[in-house]
DNA sequence: AAATTTTTTGCGTGATTATGCGGGAACGCA
DNA sequence: TGCGTTCCCGCATAATCACGCAAAAAATTT
C-alpha cells in the first residue's frame, strides 16, 4: 500500500467519522503506529485535519465559541421574535429566566402594556427598562445558580395569579419525559409557573429537543405551544406536532 | 474517547444546559470524576466556563452589570469600606440601594457569611455575585424609576423581619428634617427597613449634608450611625456628632 | 543492470501525556 | 457540630509520542 493511498483513506475514514485513532488505523492499514503518527503530523501540516493526542479530529471540529458572547444568540433572536406574537396588550405573562428570555425581553415592542411576573433577577432589571411594562417580582430566598428567586413562598404568591401567558426557558424537552431540568427548587417554581398560566409556552433550541435531565417539571401535554428557530415544518418537531402541541 | 472529544461535549453540555455536574459527566462520558474534574479546570483555564463547586457554570450565565462611569465613586469607594467594619458573620442585613450600595457589596470579603435583605434589583443581582451570602429579595411591583420593589407587601414582610443592621443609601440627610426623600413608594420602604433593624447606618456622600427634600424618612434621632468621605472628625460632621450620632 | 541516492518504514529507548486510585483536606448542607 | 460529597495531591500505570538509527523500498543516476 502506497503511502498515498494511506493518507487518503485516513481523510475518508476522517470525513466519515470525524475522528480517527491512531491505534485502530495502524490496525486497519497494516502498518506501525509510528508511520501512522507520522502521516497524521503530515495531514495536519497540510491542514487537512488536527491533530490530537491519540489520533486526530476533523477540522471542522472547532469549539472555540467565544464565551462572552451568548451562545446560539442567532436562534434565540429567531425564538424570541416568533414569540413576541403571542403577547398582547393588557396580558398577565409569568416569564422564567435563562438568555433566550433576555432577548425577549429586549425586543419587547415599546408601545406594549402588559404586566409581566417572574422571579429571576437579571430579567426582572431588563424589563425594567422596558418604559410601559409593569413588572412584578416575586421575592423570596435567591438562588445563587439560577439567579432566581425560589421557595414556598414563590409558590404559594404563583398560585394565587391567573396570569394568560407563562413563556418557559426550557432547558431539556423530551418527548416521553417532558420538560426537565436539574435543581429541584427550579423545578418546584416552574411547576408553579405552570399551574397558574392558561397557556404554556416552552422555548427552547433544536438542541435541546430530546435531551433530558433529572427531574420533571411537566409531561408533554401540558405544554401547549413549542417555539424554536426551526421551520415550523420541519421533521424533527414533527413527532411534537403530532402529540398535539402547536409548533411556531 | 479522545480527551478533545470530551471536552467538546462538556462544552456543548455547558452551552445547552448552562451548568453541568461532574457526577453526571462521569457518568455520560464513563470516565472517573478525576478526569472530568481535570477537563473543567483545563477549560476554566482557557476561558470557556466557570467552574464551582460539583461542577461547571456557562461564563455568560454571570451577567455582570454594564458598569456605568458612577458618579463620585472614589467618595463611594470610600465610605463602602468604612461600612465594611459594621458587618459581621452571622449577620442579617438589611441594605437598600444606589451606586454607594454597589460599591459596598463589591467589596464584601469573600468569606463573609451574612444573609441579605434587599428590595433593590440591581443590588440584588450584585450580592448573588458573593460566594457565600445568603440573598433574600423582597419583591413585589417594581418601581421603574429606583429599580427596586415597593408596595405594602414589601412593607408588610419587612415588618416581619428582625434584623441586626440596617444600610441605608441617603439622598438627603439634614439636622432638622432627618433623612428625607422624593417619593412616597420609597419613603414607605425604608421607614420598613429602619424600623425592622437593631441599628440604622446612613451613607451618604458629604455633598448630601445638609439637605432636603420633601418627604421625611425618619428623623435623625433614628439613624445610629452616619458614614461619609470625610475624617470623622472633620467639623461638618461636628453638629451629627452632638446630636448622638456616631460618626464613621 | 549495477550503483547510488532518496524516501519510507519499523524498532528501540526514553520522554510525555492521560487516566485512575488512595488518602487526607476542604467544602456544603442539615 | 457532624456527615457525606467534592476537591486536591502524589503516585502508579499504561498509552502515546518523539528522536535517532538502520534496514528496506523506491527512485535516480551511471
Amino acid at each position: 500500500m502506497l503511502k498515498k493511498e494511506r493518507q487518503a483513506y485516513i481523510i475518508q475514514q476522517i470525513n466519515i467519522h470525524n475522528k480517527v485513532l491512531s491505534s485502530d488505523l495502524c490496525v486497519q492499514l497494516d502498518v506501525s503506529e509510528d508511520t501512522v503518527r507520522r502521516d497524521l503530523q503530515e495531514l495536519a501540516e497540510e491542514g487537512k485535519l488536527m491533530k490530537v493526542h491519540g489520533g486526530a479530529l476533523a477540522k471542522s471540529f472547532h469549539f472555540t465559541i467565544e464565551s462572552k458572547q451568548v451562545y446560539s444568540l442567532p436562534e434565540k433572536k429567531i425564538i424570541a421574535h416568533k414569540a413576541l406574537d403571542l403577547i398582547k396588550d393588557g396580558m398577565l405573562v409569568v416569564i422564567s429566566g435563562g438568555t433566550t428570555m433576555r432577548e425577549l425581553v429586549n425586543m419587547l415592542p415599546p408601545d406594549l402594556n402588559a404586566t409581566f411576573v417572574t422571579t429571576n433577577v437579571p430579567i426582572a432589571l431588563e424589563l425594567l427598562e422596558h418604559p410601559n411594562a409593569e413588572v412584578i417580582f416575586l421575592g423570596n430566598k435567591l438562588l445563587k445558580s439560577a439567579q432566581m428567586a425560589v421557595g414556598a413562598e414563590v409558590v404559594q404568591r404563583l398560585g394565587q395569579i391567573k396570569a394568560d401567558l407563562c413563556l418557559l426557558g426550557t432547558n431539556s424537552i423530551d418527548l416521553h419525559l417532558g420538560i426537565t431540568d436539574l435543581e429541584w427548587e427550579i423545578i418546584e417554581v416552574k411547576k408553579a409557573m405552570i399551574a397558574c398560566a392558561q397557556k404554556t409556552v416552552s422555548l427552547a433550541i433544536s438542541e435541546k429537543l430530546n435531551s433530558s435531565q433529572r427531574l420533571q417539571v411537566c409531561p408533554l401535554d401540558q405544554v401547549d405551544v413549542l417555539i424554536t428557530e426551526l421551520d415550523p415544518s420541519d421533521e424533527k418537531l414533527a413527532p411534537y406536532a403530532k402529540r398535539g402541541l402547536v409548533i411556531l
